[in-house]
DNA sequence: AGCTTTACCTCAGCGC
DNA sequence: TGCGCTGA
DNA sequence: GTAAAGC
């Protein structure tokens, strides 16, 4: 599952691989991976120019082309972008394959075909709902402590709930959202509007944490996620709570504990999240 | 309005 | 070995 | 992981 620092990684390593070459040709293999566009307008579009620059908003990769139109990529739950040979066997599940000068392919490929692209032209977020209304990025300077109480204030649902809203703040996935609750010692069913002062100070620290170390290991393999190269991350090394259910925690020994919340399974200690 | 559930897909892993 | 169910 | 549909 692709989160910020996965998205981050992609982004990096895609920036030397794919960033000016030429595009040659699109091939859309799943064609409901377009979601305002049809293959002639993506065609018509990338052909003859190149990516100039990648950037990150949340969990979306937007490419930048040498005019002004842009790509934007989100890989919900199983996609990858990868780079390889064009003479690579085209693997089971590919959305849809970029041709570029040197020989390479920029490759979407997608077990659960949930991931979406969309065409942008000029300014401005289109019709991409989610893109628009997206909440601080956690490692913006103006994502402080007053931020994250203000978006948690009055609410009456669970504070993981809230941090999973992207509207609320922007990046956060399943993986993330439950360890930076387990480090800042918080319940992930904890109502958001009783999260107190002292919490949300340590909250706002264990996101950042969370999220500067995720990227710093070049993210995390849990099972599906690799980078534009196709090398997986280190950070599933690092876990603490994530997927170890019956485990003991690293802090207190206590076994970490799984229970359903907002639809997701969430992992925490019973014992430092009381 | 705010929150929860469902739909979108395919497959691995489990129990029988 | 295969079937259905669950969860990612 | 999210958007749309349902309380």
């Amino acid at each position: 599952m692709p989160e910020l620092p996965e998205v981050e990684t992609i982004r990096r390593t895609l920036e030397e691989k794919i960033l000016y070459r030429t595009i040659q040709g699109v091939e859309i293999l799943y064609p409901r991976v377009l979601r305002n566009c049809d293959h002639g307008q993506l065609e018509a579009a990338l052909v003859g120019r190149c990516f100039t620059k990648l950037d990150r908003r949340g969990k979306y990769l937007i490419c930048s082309l040498d005019s002004d139109h842009r790509l934007v990529i989100h890989l919900r739950m199983t996609g990858r972008l990868v780079t390889v040979p064009v003479d690579d066997a085209v693997e089971k599940h590919t959305s849809f394959c970029i041709h570029l000068e040197d020989d390479s392919d920029l490759r979407l490929v997608d077990q659960r075909k949930f991931a979406t692209v969309d065409l942008l032209q000029g300014p401005g977020w289109g019709s991409i709902k989610g893109l628009e209304s997206l909440g601080k990025e956690p490692l913006d300077e103006d994502f402080t402590p007053a931020y994250l109480a203000d978006q948690l204030s009055g609410r009456r649902a669970a504070v993981k709930s809230v941090l999973l809203d992207q509207r609320r703040v922007a990046g956060l996935g399943n993986i993330y959202v439950d360890e930076s609750l387990h480090r800042a010692g918080i319940f992930p069913g904890k109502i958001a509007g009783n999260i107190t002062e002292e919490e949300v100070r340590r909250l706002h620290q264990s996101i950042q944490g969370v999220i500067r170390e995720g990227i710093a290991h070049r993210g995390t393999t849990f099972r599906d996620y690799v980078d534009g190269e196709g090398r997986q991350g280190g950070f599933q090394a690092l876990l603490r709570v994530y997927g170890r259910e019956g485990e003991p925690c690293s802090t207190c020994g206590e076994p970490i504990a799984r229970i359903k919340l907002a639809g997701r399974s969430s992992f925490f200690c019973p014992r430092c999240q009381g």
